[in-house]
DNA sequence: CTGTTAGCGCTTTCAT
DNA sequence: ATGAAAGCGCTAACAG
């Protein structure tokens, strides 16, 4: 895989275009465009955004000369101007794992259908989440979709100055910023504790994510054990962003500590990807000897071949509620009830 | 998955924060910065760009007001007086195949670094990539990342008429717009011919997906299964976006010719494990009754119980090469030489 | 339906 | 080291 560098030293030329006008080296602009087809710039502006409000001979010439003279509009300062920018930018905290990739495009969809752009910005690796939102809302985008529902209080205050509609996702809470699309994790964690013990499992093991909202999910699956007076007999914690092969290591690290174990519960479908590879490895059977409950990437769960069973979220509803409510605070409507809870499923394998 | 309206009716107030400036509504800008610090907007400007010309005594001032009113920089009014967006604007077809998503995140790490944000455009299912780059472009983006070589001339010449940097990669071309950073899909698709040529395989079948890039491998394929004089003896053609389900499918119908088959090849990982898991549904072994060759996405291919052979590419360093290359010519070093070969490997398993 | 005027918020340029 | 003037390219508001 070593890079090499290839003998196409091709340069651009400095090609002058926009035949019709002539503009010494910078770019075509509303006036040029006005100048040439002989009406004023407001004119031109119009006959881009308001096609209506314009003689269809006008609009003809217009388009004309537009198309002629390769003008592109400059949007930025059109938005300095009408204060709207048609941005909704998007924050995730990465997007390496597959987590996240179907919200991002159900919300990139559902917003083009309205012209709107994303502006994602990806709070991975230190940088914090304030920081990045900051140097977001210089851009004015006209809207804010944020995952999660924890951040700094001056990225809070910041935010609602903006006085920007805001979704945050994939959570709930009952103190949101402004709208919320998600589902509870504390739910999610209970659901999974409940399925185990439906199926007789007692002897549980978790491994799981240091990440924010699957230390959530933990809360509710050992609150529901605990109901059910069970304890888990071994667990280990593993470094976020989790990986198919931490869930391996996971796996290892708990048959490593000699306790009997017939159930491993993952804080993601990832991570239970990766310990079903391990136990297959070490001739174990899934799920006879090993049942594996997993969390949230329904379709990297289905390329497991030996099944897990797990809980299925609707990713993509996710992007698209956040999209919708969002449109609606910006169409001027008031848009959906502050929260909308998409829940989740269990999917649960013949015998896991 | 039934969404649901939560009881949380919750309102932002029209909050009035900035203490210290009374702006009625409207946000804080640069003047009233200027006004509460006693100094020029100028001064402000350059105290938050270039502190360095500016006296500490009056950098420090300017920063309490800063803080204290909740200033954030209008960028757009920035750009558009200094033509500088600090935006660079990225293409890709889609995301919902994990393709992409490295190189997306190195790409815009990468780019971070150097204080750019990524403007993502996502040209899947139907927009058309020129119209999708004609409303890039008015965001005024200062460099421009294009996944691919083929485009409508109509947007060669407005990008071209755009002036800025751009890197076309996944691919190589002899004549691209500006720079290149990929490799040689055909080379690629010869490879993947000749590593099933040099074990053996002689009865092969293609379930291949009906993408561009894709199509060009398959050539490739072909050729290099010609000049062993070998002819596959099936073909499946999928259309694209290729998928784990559409991977099931492609061996089906395959096996359905009633022709005998030894081995695989895919356009795609995606692809290579459907076609597994069917096979194994089937009982036959992998890779004893049948040897399955994929393409491209590692990580993917890494979840595979029963391995495949494939071709990895190195993901991230696409997106890392092309985001330093639109750098170095930022920066107005004339940058790397036009065309980046980023290789790829033969990922043999063991009797495959 | 079309035009004029003004100004969005910032940075460039030139002056002090 | 700081400031004044000008204007980036567009659209809101009002006028005709």
């Amino acid at each position: 895989m070593l890079p090499a560098m290839a003998p196409s030293p091709k340069r651009r030329p400095p090609e002058s275009l926009a035949p019709g006008v002539d503009t010494p080296g910078r770019a075509v602009t509303l006036r040029d465009v006005a100048k040439v087809a002989g009406v004023s710039a407001i004119t031109v502006s119009r006959a881009l955004s308001r096609p209506d409000l314009v003689t269809p001979a006008t609009l003809e010439r217009v388009r004309e000369v537009v198309s002629r003279t390769g003008y592109v509009p400059n949007v930025l300062a059109g938005s300095l101007k009408s204060r709207r920018s048609r941005i909704v930018a998007a924050v995730f905290p990465q997007i390496t794992t597959t987590l996240f990739v179907d919200t991002i495009q159900a919300l990139t969809d559902r917003l083009r259908q309205d012209g709107y752009q994303v502006l994602l910005g990806l709070s991975a690796y230190g940088e914090r989440e304030d920081e990045l939102v900051a140097g977001i809302l210089g851009r004015r985008p006209d809207a804010l979709f944020l995952t999660g529902i924890r951040h700094s209080p001056a990225m809070r205050r910041q935010v609602l100055a903006s006085r920007i509609p805001v979704v945050e996702a994939w959570d709930l809470s009952p103190s949101p910023i402004d709208m919320l699309v998600g589902f509870s994790h504390e739910a999610a964690g209970a659901a999974m504790a409940r399925h185990l013990l439906s199926r007789g499992h007692r002897e549980i093991g978790l491994a799981w994510a240091d990440d924010e909202r699957a230390l959530v999910r933990r809360q509710g699956f050992l609150a529901a054990l605990a109901e059910a007076g069970v304890r888990p007999v071994a667990e280990c914690r593993l470094e976020a962003p989790s990986s198919f092969h931490l869930g391996r290591e996971g796996l290892a690290r708990l048959l490593a500590s000699g306790k009997r174990l017939r159930a491993i519960a993952c804080s993601s479908d990832n991570l239970a990807q990766g310990a079903i590879a391990e136990a297959l490895d070490r001739g174990m059977a899934i799920p006879g000897d090993l049942a594996v409950m997993g969390f949230g990437d329904l379709e990297f769960a289905a390329h497991t071949t030996p099944a897990l069973s797990t809980i299925g979220i609707d990713k993509a509803a996710i992007g698209r509620l956040a999209a919708e409510a969002l449109l609606e605070r910006l169409a001027g409507r008031e848009g959906p009830a502050a929260a909308i809870d998409v829940g989740f499923e269990v999917l649960a394998r013949a015998s896991t």
